[in-house]
DNA sequence: CCATGGGATGAAATCGTTTTCAAAACTCAG
DNA sequence: CTGAGTTTTGAAAACGATTTCATCCCATGG
């Protein structure tokens, strides 16, 4: 049906091995032919097969990525990112969602094996079950991002998470607070942790004690947040500020605040993270640490290149700076703004 | 380096076609031999080669996904749908990121096209030189999602943009309001067109003229909604309603008025159109035309699916309904919310 | 007891490239 | 004009599966 290198080559009156060359450019040929070459090529339309290319070459210039829910925009933020670079790269992406559900990482890890990507970008779902039983250890370049898994030594491209939460919470302290609740992710995940941790470092370094009724956990999700809100809320004697860790989150919590009649940030001041496009038009605006979701992505396929093209071996994990972007939930007078 | 089926049918003792066959379950193999070859595929940890497979079989099980910028919450959605159904049947899907720009659009067509997928599904990004220039008369599946190209005879998913268009100004309409604006998104774009002519239809039918001062277009972008508001507020002469052509411009819109020192929805209403998820979350939150985002990247797969393996030949386009999801910022009463 | 038919099996062809390898053609010095 | 050395070239062998085709084996009915 479709047209291939041998009818190429027989319009042009050669062989497929010198059209081969001449539309790679792997050997010289004569100027004659390769003309003759590239019009027959033209004339029939002809378009390569990537699989048999892929096949012979070992090279399928595709980059499998793995993402919790592409819905989540700071998800869709890095996966715009991962999709940017690979294509100036000359690379492709294959989307998968795993519905951050281990089962289907699973899978996934091993679909794009078989599809023989060359390389894969990993956003985990972080149950500990990854952990055990996911073919991490193919050969092919893997770069884990935003999340690492304990036991894995693997590429990476984090931001660092808990200075940013450490920061947020400084930001709140230096503000005068001292009833600061924190509503945390799900703890088996890497980044839940580490935001956690930079929370109570600022605590602790402040000399402020933390009140265990003002911390609740939930998923990243808008419900998560406003549940968890709800909870601290119903403890009575509710915090003057909230730290949540993500934006996501923070909105989930906000409608709890409003709806028990607290106004942001006049009786409790709010900060979030990732900023999200959201976090700007929202009302009052979300302050948050911002991370570089684009750059991650980019990064991360910068990372497999490396490895493809450049032969690096060892292994590289690097650490992002996050941003304090300072809006108006924080209540802060320097309302800079950020649309 | 990989293992391969020759390498399995050596260690079980048999040939590769009988591995091929106890794998694919293509033809009956005797018990013994066949224990014999699960066992060894278990103990080599075989894997098949997609791309070998591919090849031959002319298949890959591979979507491709066109969209304009995964960044923007209603592609999310549908690209959610896409994936979700791909895996469903079996597919993985190879994510493309317009740009918005025809030339890229090429491009990954061509790309998407060497590298075998099976079908395509095609968010345009809808400039008149698609239309020319593109190779759509390719014999592989497509369907145009959301956007038609006029003369483009391919599968479609799209939906009722005028008759949503036109609720959402009847709503309007009802309220009492005579002044009503409209931002229109780029014209070449059939969602673009459709809702605008689906307002006039409401307003001829009202027997309310539009004043041409009220009506602006812009990009379907926060900036582009922002940008044509001024530019009607600087008209002067207000409106008291407003239709915004997407849930993102609606919000720029909205900052627009509020800068302007109108308030909203007493001073004018605003209805969008998407039902993204920060509609709900805004304040006052956005009553707007919802679109079946996840459905329409589902049907969209189904309809490749039914091609290729139920042998579907005729065009088929399928017209969903949009529905009124009214909130607060249209200031009717009844104000269902829906978060 | 033999012929016939059907079920299992493996060898080999195929899918569409790239790449090796060897032959052919050309260059140029002696 | 010849031979060594260098380009160009094409035939054929990969790449790793599936599928055709022929063979072999066995059972069954006449």
């Amino acid at each position: 049906m479709a047209t291939t290198i041998h009818d190429v080559a027989r319009e042009a009156g050669v062989s497929a091995s010198t059209v081969s060359r001449v539309l790679n450019g792997t050997a010289p040929v004569n100027e004659e032919k390769r003309r003759r070459v590239l019009h027959a090529v033209e004339k029939l339309n002809y378009r390569p097969n990537a699989l048999a290319r892929g096949l012979k070459k070992k090279r399928t210039y595709t980059i499998g990525l793995i993402v919790p829910d592409i819905t989540n925009p700071f998800f869709a933020e890095v996966a715009k990112g991962v999709e940017d670079a690979s294509r100036d790269y000359g690379y492709t992406v294959i989307l998968c969602n795993s519905e951050n559900d281990p089962a289907r990482e699973r899978t996934y890890l091993n679909v794009l094996g078989e599809k023989q990507v060359d390389g894969v970008i990993f956003v985990t779902a972080g149950s500990n079950e990854v952990n055990r039983s996911t073919p991490l250890e193919s050969p092919i370049p893997l770069v884990m991002l935003d999340r690492e898994i304990p036991g894995i030594h693997a590429d990476s491209v984090l931001v660092d998470n808990k200075r940013g939460a450490y920061e947020a919470a400084r930001h709140l302290l230096t503000l005068g607070h001292k009833r600061i609740g924190i509503i945390t992710g799900p703890l088996p995940l890497s980044t839940a942790v580490e935001r956690w941790e930079g929370y109570r470092k600022a605590m602790r370094e402040a000399g402020v004690p933390v009140d265990p009724r003002l911390v609740k956990n939930g998923g990243f999700t808008f419900e998560g947040g406003y549940a968890a809100m709800q909870e601290i809320l119903g403890e009575g004697d509710p915090p003057s500020a909230l730290l949540a860790s993500s934006d996501i989150m923070a909105l989930g919590a906000m409608k709890a605040i409003e709806e028990c009649g607290f106004r942001i940030p006049e009786d409790v001041a709010v900060v979030g993270f990732d900023d999200i496009m959201v976090a700007s038009l929202v009302k009052p605006a979300l302050t948050t640490v911002a991370q570089p979701k684009r750059q991650m992505g980019q990064l991360a396929v910068e990372m497999i290149v490396e490895r493809l093209e450049r032969g690096r071996k060892r292994v590289r994990r690097v650490l992002l700076a996050p941003r304090l972007v300072i809006r108006e939930s924080c209540g802060c007078g320097r309302c800079g703004d950020g649309a």
